[in-house]
RNA sequence: GCUAGGGUGGCUGAGCGGUUUAGGCGACGGGCUGCAGACCCGUUUCACUGGGGUUCGAAUCCCUACCCUAGCUCCA
């Protein structure tokens, strides 16, 4: 299949290094909060991509990490009196409970930065020894011009606007801290370098290649996530391990409220459980995959009701379809179909595209008497496999 | 600056090589109604930023110019 790589900026025919498997592994939440209609798009994406090359045959590695070790994790803490532990683990819950009800598979594996806090420190120490890192001050900074820069997924960064770094304690605008004395209040673990916790980068690196190799073949995350966190990552591997890491980058789009970005820091998010109270979670899946992932999704209640007759109309197609459920040949009209339908997911998953050809063809069947749709079962029934769609 | 995505009729917004040029809103006419509203029917019959190019044919592909939006160490 064809995929946009951040990469390159372009899209190419996905080539895994070893054939047959996909290796991949994407960002999961920082543990501090509920999951976010945003997060459902991340996720709901990647488990399509999953889904799809399964469904070529290849197979499929998930790995999947929780951030549990974060500032925000310990100020709820704090605001509610409890350890920062007990939080992360009751949204780590939350998350699964939110993800089977959107009918998100289940990763191959998942990781917990708490438990990988002696294979980050071991990492740390390496990266100090071998000059990539330094000490200054209270923290272990990455030296970014070591490995040469950036350059990975951001470009000409020099010309980024670096009016709100600091600088004084690191030698460079763009180094950034790869492990850091605790603060009052915070979790922090005992290793040769001193009482401390690890930084956001590094975590990723290191679990990623734990059960994935050094190098790997898709790396999945919002788009937000490009820089500082992937452009950081690839600089912390290249110094690690001194290979390419990552083969694909792959970044979705936002979901947007009133035009800006659903997140924290701009206006309240919508939680996942509190469109769940109207919509099912079919409907929010298929709201998130009619837009491609790469474009801005504007959420609204009108895109919510609009997919809500999408999903009403694949389900009558889906029904008179299943009447001929198990026949193994497909009418030449339904081949079209059938063509389109599984092209668009070939090219750079358009999933929108795929559900579009998907509810015409549902359309046809309910209005259209002379046509043969034998073999259209095998349509609807890959809205329900690969898009993931309960009809 | 860099990266990504855009510039379509009064507005919004699909289409992304050729066909019935979406749909919605608004407007206009009619129906229904004691009058409105809602609802229903009809009309709004050739819009694609400028300039090149490819093609038998371009809103749709390529180049170029201009303009707009978003992001650029909290973030999925």
């Amino acid at each position: 299949m064809q995929v946009f790589n951040t990469k390159s900026g372009n899209k190419e025919e996905l080539i895994t290094i070893e054939p047959g498997t996909v290796k991949a592994y994407i960002c999961g939440p920082t543990v501090y909060d509920y999951c976010h209609v945003g997060h459902a798009r991340t996720y709901i994406n990647f488990d399509v991509f999953r889904r799809y090359l399964e469904a070529l045959g290849y197979s499929f590695v998930h790995v999947q990490n929780f951030t549990d070790i974060d500032d925000k994790i310990t100020q709820r803490a704090s605001a509610q009196g409890e350890l920062p532990r007990k939080v992360a683990d009751f949204f780590i819950g939350e998350y699964f409970k939110d993800m089977d009800k959107l009918n998100v598979k289940r990763a191959t594996v998942y990781t917990r930065v708490s438990e990988f806090v002696p294979k980050i420190a071991e990492a740390t120490a390496r990266l100090l020894e071998e000059g990539f890192a330094y000490r200054s001050g209270r923290a272990i900074y990455f030296d970014v011009q070591k490995v040469g820069g950036f350059g990975e997924l951001v470009s000409e960064i020099e010309d980024m606007v670096t009016d709100k770094i600091e600088t004084g304690i690191k030698k460079g605008p763009f180094d950034f801290t790869l492990w850091m004395e605790g603060k009052n209040g915070e979790e922090t673990w005992d290793t040769p370098m001193g009482r401390g916790r690890p930084g956001w980068h590094i975590q990723c690196v290191v679990m990623s290649t734990d059960s994935l190799g050094p190098e790997f073949d898709v790396h999945w995350g919002g788009i937000d996530l490009i820089y500082p966190h992937h452009e950081c990552e690839a600089a912390i591997s290249k110094a690690l391990f001194g290979k390419p890491f990552v083969r694909y980058w792959i970044h979705n789009n936002f979901v947007l409220m009133n035009g800006d970005k659903m997140s924290k820091s701009s206006g309240q998010p919508v939680y996942i459980r509190n469109v769940l109270k109207r919509f099912s979670g079919s409907v929010l899946r298929t709201f998130l995959l009619s837009r491609h992932y790469r474009e801005k999704i504007e959420y609204s209640d009108d895109g919510l009701e609009s997919a809500e007759k999408s999903l009403q109309m694949l389900k009558s197609g889906a029904k008179i379809a299943m009447r001929n459920r198990g026949t193994r040949q497909m009418s030449a009209y339904v081949k079209d179909y059938a063509d389109m339908f599984f092209g668009s997911l070939d090219d750079d998953l358009s999933t929108g595209e795929a559900l579009a050809i998907a509810e015409r063809l549902a359309w046809e069947m309910t209005k259209e008497r002379n046509k043969d749709f034998t073999g259209a079962w095998r349509i609807f029934e890959a809205v329900e496999g690969i898009l993931g769609i309960r009809l």
